[in-house]
DNA sequence: TCTAGGATCGGCT
DNA sequence: GCCGATCCTAGAT
């Protein structure tokens, strides 16, 4: 396979600016489809291509953290600039990461659910275990920033920074509609009838 | 302080 | 497919 060379080719290609994080959560979602997060530590460069993603709106939905304008210490980076990695605690065990999505001032965030390795599959495969089946490795938000490494610790980094340690690159891949899979967001039965919302990405989508 | 609940995962049936 | 782990976060007291 050539996927190894795709990878080194997609480091050096351009972050994704800032622009593109402006645009509504919705609109971003759809963008960051086919992107390559990149996240590099001492143990040397993992990235992902991203294939899952879901958007959350802001003060006006339900499901997200910012719902009715709630801003406290935990999710303080929403309130900010776009562009920059949210990354919270789920369960008491589980790291989720986000991208800011919007003006600062307007609290959305596209949550970043799975990838599929691209670069530092060893790097990836260490931190998720030995006996992790490969499609396994990165198909969840919590395994997915077990599998880059991300805590609380890499909150608010900002993703069109190439020395911020976690960035994301646009290599020219193109992600047609019609490989694009539109369905309710995950976890969020609590969310009413927003949890109907047709706001999770899934390219290739046969996962459901 | 106390308490309820959660944008999940992995093991087991 | 179901279920328990596990503990932080936020809001209430």
């Amino acid at each position: 396979m050539n996927e190894h060379r795709a990878g080194d080719r997609a480091l050096n290609r351009p972050v994704l600016e800032r622009d593109a994080y402006l645009a509504p959560a919705e609109e971003v979602a759809r963008r960051l489809l086919g992107t390559v997060i990149v996240r590099t530590t001492d143990d040397g460069v993992a990235a992902l291509r991203l294939n899952e993603v879901e958007a959350y709106l802001g003060i006006d939905d339900p499901a997200a953290h910012t719902y009715g304008g709630r801003r406290t210490q935990r999710t303080e980076t929403m309130w900010g600039p776009p562009g920059h990695a949210y990354i919270y605690l789920i369960y008491g065990l589980h790291h989720c990461l986000n991208a800011v999505a919007g003006p600062a001032g307007t609290p959305a965030a596209v949550l970043i659910r799975g990838g599929v390795p691209v670069e530092g599959h060893e790097i990836i495969r260490a931190r998720r275990g030995e006996k992790v089946r490969a499609m396994d490795l990165t198909n969840g938000p919590g395994k997915l920033c077990q599998a880059l490494a991300l805590t609380r610790a890499e909150d608010s980094s900002d993703l069109c920074d190439r020395n911020s340690g976690l960035y994301i690159v646009d290599d020219g891949v193109d992600v047609p509609d019609a490989e694009v899979k539109r369905t309710p967001r995950i976890g969020i039965d609590y969310a009413g009838e927003a949890a109907t919302w047709p706001l999770r990405f899934v390219w290739r989508g046969d996962e459901g």
